[in-house]
DNA sequence: GACTATTTTTAGGCTAGCCTAAATTTTTTG
DNA sequence: CAAAAAATTTAGGCTAGCCTAAAAATAGTC
C-alpha cells in the first residue's frame, strides 16, 4: 500500500498531538491547526486514512493512530531525525536549520538508505535537540527530562533538549550560548509570574520566562 | 515561482532528449515514451510549462528548454549527481543501487544543502557512472569520450563512464570486474554484427556486442 | 496531389487534496 | 433542559496530473 507524502504528514501530525494528550484521541481543530489546514479537509483525509485502516476514526469522536499508523509514524520520526543528525553532524549546519530540510528527506522512500545513513552516523540515540532517534523497530527510550518549569526552587540540571523547535526559539538559545549538555542552575524562582534567573555553565546568569523554561527539557544532577 | 515535483521531472526529460537530438525540439512522443504518460498528458503539461515560460513550445512542433527551464534542469541534474556520489562513497551503495534513490533525493529544495554537499564530498566532477556534475552556476565540461562502438579497430582505451543507467547493464559490468578508470583493448572486430573481443586491465578475454559497446563511454589511450 | 498512417491535440472524466458555505452534532451555559 | 456557541461534517467546487476517445494536423506513399 502506497502512502503519500501528504498522508505521512498527517499521520505524523496525528502521532505528535496523540502524544500530548494522553488517552483522549486527538481531534479534528487539533489538527487543523497544528496542520494549518481548514478543519473541512482534515474530515476529508481522516476518512481517507480510515479506510487505509492508518487510523481509528469515529465520526465527532476524534482519532487513533492504529498499529500500522504508529509504525508509519515512527519510521518518518526515525528518519526525520536521522538527517537532522547528519545534517548538523556532517554538514555543519546549525541547530535552527536543520528542520525545514529534514522535513523534505523525512519523506524520502528507501529501508537500505536509512539503515546504511543509521550505521553512517554511528546509530545516534537522540537528536540534535535531544529528542529521542527510534530504532528500526521503532522502539526508543520514553524521555525522562522534565521542562525547566516543573522546578520551582533552586537546583543544578544537565539541559537535554527542547519542546519547541522553531527557529526564533532556537537561535534565542544559540544566542546566549546554551547548548545540548551544559549545566544550568536556578539561581532564583519568582512565583509571581514563573520567571527563574539561571546561571549557564556557570557563566553569566540570565533570566527565563515560564515560556522560555517551558520549552527547555533538563534533568536533575544528584 | 514553485516548481512541482512532476515539472522538474518534465524538464529533467526534456533536457535529456534534446541532448540527444541536437537542433531539433523533442517531440511529444519522445516525452511519453520516455515518462510513461500518455501522449495526451504530456500536451497538457507541455501548456503548462510553457505557461510558466519553462519550455518554448508550439503545437505539433516540438518543444525547447528556455533558459529558465535549462537552469531548473542543470540544477536537478546537480543534485541527482551529487547525491549519486554520496550514496556510493558515504554510503557505500553500488553504483547499481543509487539511481532510484537519488531520482528521489534531487527534489529536496534547499541551496543550502546543496552547497554543503558538495563541499563535503570535495567538489566532485563526476558521478559514479562517469556523468559530469554541473557546477553551482550550472557549468560542466562536456564529455570528450565516445561510445566504444565508435571503435572498429585494434586499440587501448580508457573506461569513462556509461550512457546506460539500468540495474541489468551496470551489474553486467559490475560482473565482468569492469569499473570507471580501467583499461579496455579491443583485440577484435567483428565487422558482421559489430560486436569486439577485448581486454579489460590486461586481464581474461570478454566478448561485447555492440548494444554494450555502444554503451560504454571511453577514451583512446595515446 | 490525394489518400493513408502517424502524431498531436482537444474534449471530457477521474483522483488526491485543498477550499468555502451550509448543515449537523456536541458542548457549554443560563 | 433549552438555547447558544463551538466543533465537526457534508456538499459542492477548484487545481494538478493523469486517463480514454475523438478530432485535427502532419508525414509518408502511390
Amino acid at each position: 500500500m502506497e502512502i503519500s507524502l501528504v498522508e505521512e504528514n498527517y499521520i505524523k501530525a496525528i502521532y505528535k498531538l496523540q502524544s500530548l494528550k494522553e488517552g483522549e484521541g486527538v481531534s479534528t481543530s487539533d489538527l487543523s491547526r497544528h496542520l494549518k489546514n481548514k478543519a473541512a479537509s482534515v474530515t476529508d483525509m481522516l476518512k481517507r486514512l480510515s479506510l487505509k485502516k492508518l487510523i481509528q476514526y469515529q465520526k465527532y469522536q476524534g482519532v487513533f493512530l492504529s498499529a500500522k499508523g504508529q509504525k508509519i509514524a515512527l519510521e518518518v520520526l526515525r528518519k526525520h531525525r536521522l538527517w537532522e543528525v547528519f545534517l548538523m553532524e556532517k554538514l555543519h549546519f546549525k541547530w535552527d536549520e536543520v528542520h525545514d530540510i529534514a522535513e523534505q528527506m523525512e519523506h524520502i522512500k528507501s529501508e537500505e538508505l536509512v539503515q546504511r545513513l543509521d550505521a553512517y552516523l554511528g546509530h545516534p540515540k537522540v537528536d540534535p535537540h535531544g529528542d529521542p532517534i527510534p530504532n528500526a523497530k521503532g522502539l526508543f527510550q520514553a524521555l525522562k527530562s522534565k521542562t525547566l518549569n516543573h522546578y520551582s526552587h533552586k537546583g543544578k540540571f544537565i539541559f537535554t533538549g527542547v519542546t519547541e523547535h522553531s527557529k526564533s526559539f532556537l537561535q534565542y538559545l544559540s544566542s546566549i550560548n546554551l547548548k545540548i549538555g551544559h549545566q544550568i542552575c536556578i539561581e532564583e524562582v519568582n512565583a509571581f509570574d514563573g520567571s527563574i534567573k539561571v546561571r549557564i555553565n556557570k557563566q553569566q546568569p540570565c533570566f527565563f520566562s515560564e515560556k522560555v523554561s517551558a520549552n527547555i527539557l533538563v534533568e536533575v544532577i544528584k
